[in-house]
DNA sequence: GTGAAAGCGCTAACAA
DNA sequence: TTGTTAGCGCTTTCAC
């Protein structure tokens, strides 16, 4: 481990430039209104000294901290078990450094931690906060609301009404739950069912609101409980198969319940597509394209929800918009074929 | 969103409780050397007003940020195909948030983020890094020392010598691949196989190691590069079967790999153990549960890595250590034994 | 044990 | 255009 080197200030680079600390901060903070002859001068002596500007005295007066918090509730284990929670962050990563912010990365994992990631926002460390609001009871909404921060959900907050002013980024579940369960009917499908999500989520009550969209009149028993986990998939799949032997497409919440789905049909001899179609949610790569047969699913771009909405904190936190920022934002789905439908 | 809020400061706090501001940072910062009835007024005082230190006045006197930077170089999507990283972040952020630590995620994806990265640890934000290495023509490591910023790496670094004083934590990638290749012959296969990750990764020229340590003496035919993912996995397989139509056990760098040769073996018609034993690395649960049959694979803990790493980065900024800083920690791996060997 | 005072390194009026 | 000056909110000697 290396030993910690003692800084130059600002105060260094004027006393070599020969100019005051005012004239650097400018050049510092890009130069305009400094004559040419100086900022090259400027920029010389930082360059020789290697100064780097401190951070926290700086933002002591600015009080901007060009940092961003993202807060991943996640009780459960879920979110490790596929890549969703990576892409998104990664969205995230791009779009925040872009505009030179820092991602400081909050993870929840019980009661208390609640406590310590309202403390920190509250403690004003962070310009804004990028939130994923997973289910239906999650105390931290709260918690960030009364912190008095900036902030965009990821994902519909399922307490919202609609009414008030929370900003959030969504996928048109609803639409592509529609378009799935509409192509499988266009297939000539006549007994579609659906393994619904965690139902405390939005993304997974949308969806089923997607499939009854489509289907309203259809045997309740065709609806299963799932909650988006492989071995959840199976469960339902199981459950459907012996409610509904005569089921002949699958509409899967997400494709990790589909590739569980999947199992259980080849384990009970049904040929996909043939006797059973099946469509999933997502387009996880890792998991659509290596189920057999290959997954017929509804991508979402999960990266670029990401993207969006630190794109959204950001706009906001430059008053540029002479508008209020967007409620809402839906990005739309699309359905990707391949064999499984 | 909501607007920001006026926060109160030690100021405020000192004229409520009617003592001076040095005595309200003392009981701030734990209250030693103050006398019981002034700590309660205090305390009281800072409740009512819902004081809340502002770290960064704290950090321009105290040079410390409580901050951690997390560097996860990925100029490839791998990293977000497989829980890997997500485990290892859940594990840094426990240990971080227990010691009052935040976790600042920079994720690098090309050439110029590298010079961003090391911009920002070199601008003195945080205490301390942690760093995955994941290549061997890594730039990052250079440029960390540079920066001069106490560091632990995940996994064994590539160019340090062993004489260096790199820290870092590490599994046991040689030991396990020995004993899953010890466990393939105790089985009384003859034609054991490798299939190798990124060899420009320590942990995959470890196992190829551990895979030799055993099997030296083996056909070399026997050993075919991969690269960690499953469709390496498959091309591996298949080469692997085209040259040695024989092979009867097969070792897989990780489980990712193992999952793409499971499926040309099935395509192949080979059964699996029956002919062909195959064993992974990792224990990666989304994946070794879900293959067909369950993977028998080499665990490693992943979670306890990024705990330990913080852990040894933490000690090192006490500098209560009075002994030096432990150079590498290698973890222990142990063989989980399923259907597939 | 408590308070007064001096900065930490920087930005932003305001003067010159 | 450039420099001077006054803090930002906190910790930390040093007196009392």
């Amino acid at each position: 481990m290396t030993d910690t080197a003692p800084r130059p200030t600002l105060e260094a680079v004027a006393a070599r430039a020969g100019v005051s600390r005012a004239t650097v901060s400018r050049v510092v903070n890009g130069g305009d209104g400094v004559r040419e002859p100086l900022v090259e001068r400027v920029r010389r002596a930082v360059e020789e000294l290697g100064y780097v500007p401190n951070q926290a005295a700086r933002s002591l007066v600015t009080r901007r901290h060009d940092a961003v918090a993202v807060v991943v509730a996640e009780p459960e284990t879920r979110v490790f078990a596929d890549p969703f929670f990576a892409l998104q962050l990664r969205g995230i990563s791009k779009e925040l450094t872009a505009h030179d912010n820092q991602l400081v990365l909050l993870l929840t994992e019980g009661r208390d931690d609640h406590a310590r990631v309202g403390r920190y926002l509250a403690g004003g460390h962070v310009d804004g906060a990028l939130v994923f609001s997973l289910h239906l009871d999650d105390p931290l909404p709260e918690l960030i609301q009364r912190a008095g921060v900036p902030t965009v959900f990821g994902g519909r907050p399922g307490w919202s009404d609609g009414t008030t002013d929370v900003v959030y980024v969504d996928s048109d579940n609803r639409g592509g739950a529609r378009e799935a369960v509409r192509h499988l009917v266009g297939l000539g499908r006549t007994r579609v069912a659906h393994i619904t999500g965690a139902l405390d989520q939005t993304s997974a009550a949308d969806r089923l609101d997607g499939y009854r969209d489509v289907m309203g009149d259809a045997d309740p028993e065709l609806v299963v409980r799932g909650d988006f986990t492989p071995a959840g998939g199976e469960r339902a799949m199981r459950e459907l198969l012996d409610r509904c032997p005569d089921v002949d497409a699958v509409f899967a919440a997400n494709d990790l319940t589909a590739s569980g789905a999947l199992r259980v049909l080849r384990e009970r001899g049904r040929r996909v597509p043939e006797d059973v179609a099946v469509i999933g949610f997502d387009d996880m790569l890792p998991v659509a394209e290596q189920t057999d047969p290959l997954l017929t699913t509804v991508r979402q771009d999960i990266e670029e929800m990401g993207r969006l909405m630190a794109r959204l904190l950001l706009r906001d936190l430059d008053r540029r918009s002479g508008g209020a920022t967007p409620a809402g934002v839906v990005l739309p789905t699309t359905l990707i074929r391949r064999a499984s439908a």
